[in-house]
DNA sequence: TTCTTAAAAGAGAATAATTCTCATTTAAGA
DNA sequence: TCTTAAATGAGAATTATTCTCTTTTAAGAA
């Protein structure tokens, strides 16, 4: 179980209700747009103003305490996991869930170990794998 | 040199004037946006209306002529290359980059050949590549 | 505990990308 | 050439996101 006021902290960033309460939102809804956080707090806690849920997103993400996610949506998506791993996204629906397989990651580091982009340093390599759940 | 007018018939699209210039726009334009395409149709031979370019380009992905691509902006991009591919990623700009690598397809295959994700069918893996460029 | 102040939140207007509606035009086959 | 379903255009509507400006508050100092 994570202290989210603690999270917070370590970041210098002041302790709000807002923010506590962002942060629980992504941590507990998979893959929330800014309009599910909102949700999320509005449902359990109290009124926020929707300016300010997407400030506190924003800044969580300049200091590397969510990700932002890709999608060919519209919409842009939030991941409060951190450590590096990839994406299922169903071809049919909205559905994405998280990958996380180290055998493949240790093959692609050990790939891209010799094999050099040209004019290209490599931070981060994700997977976008697209397909179908099965029920 | 694609011939447009048969891409198009092959696809029981109508030919259209705007149509032809779309897909131009998508071949001959990195990574477009819906107003990249507009600028360079406006630009070189008519005007065309905003939601004529959207339709259409909505049009070409359902019968697969062209492909959305994900970024984490919150503005929708378009790529006329087909065959499966990677993107790389500034981190810095909005500098998107193709990145063909079939050795590196072949590796994932065999690796998702023998390693099965559960619950869950494989149709296309994209890799997206986070980085700098160096000039 | 109270005071101070920079930072954060709120309200709502503004912006920008995208979608929608409906009237007009046109491609394509008869 | 005629017919018609499909495509385009104009602009309004919608929606996600950002911005502005005022009010409130967290947190450290006194």
């Amino acid at each position: 179980m994570i202290n989210l006021k603690n999270t917070l902290f370590e970041k210098k960033l002041k302790v709000t209700p807002q923010r506590l309460k962002v942060l629980e939102a992504v941590y507990n809804i998979s893959h929330p747009t800014a309009e599910d956080v909102i949700k999320y707090i509005r449902k359990r806690y109290f009124d926020i103003a929707t300016g300010t849920v997407y400030k506190i997103l924003e800044t969580f993400v300049e200091k590397g305490l969510i990700k932002k996610i890709t999608t060919d949506k519209d919409i842009i998506r939030y991941d409060g996991i951190l450590k590096p791993h990839h994406h299922l996204y169903s071809l049919e629906g909205n559905l994405i869930k998280d990958y996380i397989d180290e055998e493949l990651d240790k093959i692609l580091q050990e790939y891209f170990k010799h094999k050099k982009i040209s004019d290209f340093e490599i931070t981060e390599i994700s997977l976008q794998i697209k397909g179908k759940f099965n029920k």
